[in-house]
DNA sequence: CTGAAAGCGCTTACAG
DNA sequence: CTGAAAGCGCTTACAG
């Protein structure tokens, strides 16, 4: 370690000098506030310019001991275990954060029952808040929540899923479109004959569902690269083990020749423990980094995972809202994550 | 945003007041440093302990203005451009660590002049240095480097290939082995028979070089899963297109029906705009995200790609050596890199 | 072995 | 519209 001596810093000390007034002003002119003559507001712009002036962030955090909180609303851990990634990378960037009295207050919803959002918005709004990460798992709900935030000025990012239309600083997630596509594309590597089946597993499956935007990528490969495979699909409204194995058993027993099943979200597992329970072996193609779904990968079971960054979202949902707020970013662009390929042979060097 | 009123800090002047003493003597006990009787050193110590005094690390870096230097030894640019990313990654770490009075100095050796490396670190060994990030990619000279850095206390990190035995603070790269078992299992999928064609292309192959532990990775794959395949290899010792050609000619006239190949580096290219002018169709896997590999992914004439984040080797590298030599974090853990697949589909998405 | 005082580069009342 | 002064929580000579 050794000490800076030359570039003693150029700072509103120096500029106050050069411009003839007091550092009161110059931070006056920094800060946009006004009671500063035009006159004089000019000339010190033209020193700050001239010298370009960098205001010191650590001086500048420790004088102002600003703080500033932020609400986070995602659903509350289910038993596939989906949030905690986001979860644990909220925290950490709320750790790394705490240093400059930035403080995050988590609010959690039941992905099965809408009114749990809305109540936890109101929860939200009671309190002083300068930011919202928000998973937008309902759309109209979400919509809500947009509007109330555009009212107050609040400003808000979407991570995991968008919400298209809305007036969000950034949406942070996924790609689904090209991420089921990619999904096609390992398939096809993988099956070289045989029906493809198609299968969305969730209780909410309305016509704008984002998993079906999945699907939609999916077979878009298929058309584009005119590959004649016969494609089949299934929704499952129930989660539980025995209404998959009976809508499976459904269409396995209906449709011969079935070699290689897409599952659209992290539901895969269930699909896996069916195969492994008949003794079946077909391609099997899925989602997320999950312990359920490690375990079928390593047993053989599940050929490829696609994974995005669960933790990333959480953490760059966070920093972004700090950027924003904080750092007076602007024009801060959507933040699509990588389409992560895991299979038995990577995945112990998988960076959630 | 708002104030944070009431937890008003509690700070060397609290401590100082509760142990009777000036907050100087606080401050000397703070840092081990010497000249406290230990009577007073423990009263603080004690009382540090009791109300789990955390330090203001932003005040601390105000009033003390420490500063490190790093030294940064890795190749200049090659024609590949692959140490551009690892490069980038440095440029971002010293960005941020600017603020902290953090100074990266960056030293470039010579990827064919052995010579080369060893004049950098004359260079380097002139400076006041607080650690060095460096490429090992002469084994010998690295050696000698870790040597010179022991005897003079100064921490070093190797990034992108490791020299075990020696006492580097960590590594930061891939697992060699492992890429390679990767790259089989992506070629097992997409190649149903025929024969198997590996190729190194390096001009310095000798019997220690780290290609050859992908490449050792890549076999052990098909003798665990008991796959019969023939595998041929050929090592290339020039880089120049006409020399690739000229040995792939001959490789592939001798043996018929060579359907997959492995190229155990970013020289994948080449291999690529070989097949591309013979009108070749055959399965092509290997590794990085460089500008004429994407080429080729597009085109269809590379099936996949294997990355290791090059870039972030690069910024976890000066990350880590301030986490040593800043922040004194101990035992610091090797960090391998995460063996991403990257395809047509999901290129565009890859965070590098 | 210990302490008083100045200072790091800003921000914030307060006074005029 | 403008400035003098205190203060943020530490570190650093310097003096004893």
């Amino acid at each position: 370690m050794s000490k800076s001596l030359e570039n003693k810093e150029f700072g509103v000390k120096e500029i106050a000098r050069l411009a003839n007034v007091s550092i009161a002003t110059v931070d006056r002119v920094l800060h946009n506030r006004k009671g500063v003559s035009e006159a004089t507001k000019k000339r010190i712009n033209d020193i700050i310019k001239e010298f370009d002036y960098k205001p010191n962030i650590i001086a500048s955090r420790l004088a102002s001991k600003r703080t500033s909180t932020f609400a986070v609303l995602i659903p509350s851990s289910t038993e596939t275990g989906f949030w905690e990634a986001p979860l644990s990378g909220i925290d950490r960037a709320s750790k790394n954060l705490k240093q400059y009295g930035i403080t995050v207050r988590k609010f959690f919803f039941d992905l099965n029952d809408k009114n749990s959002f809305l109540k936890q918005v109101a929860e939200i709004m009671q309190l002083q808040i300068d930011g919202i990460l928000v998973a937008p798992s309902f759309i109209e709900e979400a919509t809500q929540l947009a509007s109330i935030c555009g009212e107050r000025k609040i400003p808000y990012v979407f991570i995991n899923s968008d919400v298209p239309g809305q007036n969000s600083v950034c949406y942070i997630g996924p790609h689904l479109f090209c991420s089921g596509y990619q999904a096609a594309q390992l398939m096809d590597f993988a099956v070289k004959s045989g029906k493809i089946l198609v299968i969305n597993v969730s209780k909410e499956l309305d016509q704008y569902h984002h998993l079906l935007r999945k699907e939609e990528g999916f077979r878009a490969y298929f058309e584009k690269n005119n590959r004649k495979l016969e494609i089949l699909k299934i929704d499952i409204k129930k989660t539980d083990a025995s209404s998959i194995a009976f809508a499976l058993d459904e269409v396995l027993t209906k449709e011969k020749g079935v070699e290689g099943v897409f599952v659209t979200n992290s539901r895969v597992s269930s699909v896996a423990h069916y195969f492994e329970q008949k003794g079946m072996d077909k391609v099997l193609i899925g989602y997320d980094f999950l312990k359920e779904n490690i375990k079928y990968l390593e047993l053989g079971l599940i050929q490829f995972l696609i994974c995005q960054k669960p933790e990333e979202q959480g953490y760059r949902g966070i920093m972004t809202l700090h950027r924003y707020a904080d750092l007076n970013e602007r024009n801060i662009e959507d933040q699509f994550m990588p389409i992560d390929i895991v299979t038995k042979e990577n995945y112990r060097f998988y960076h959630n």
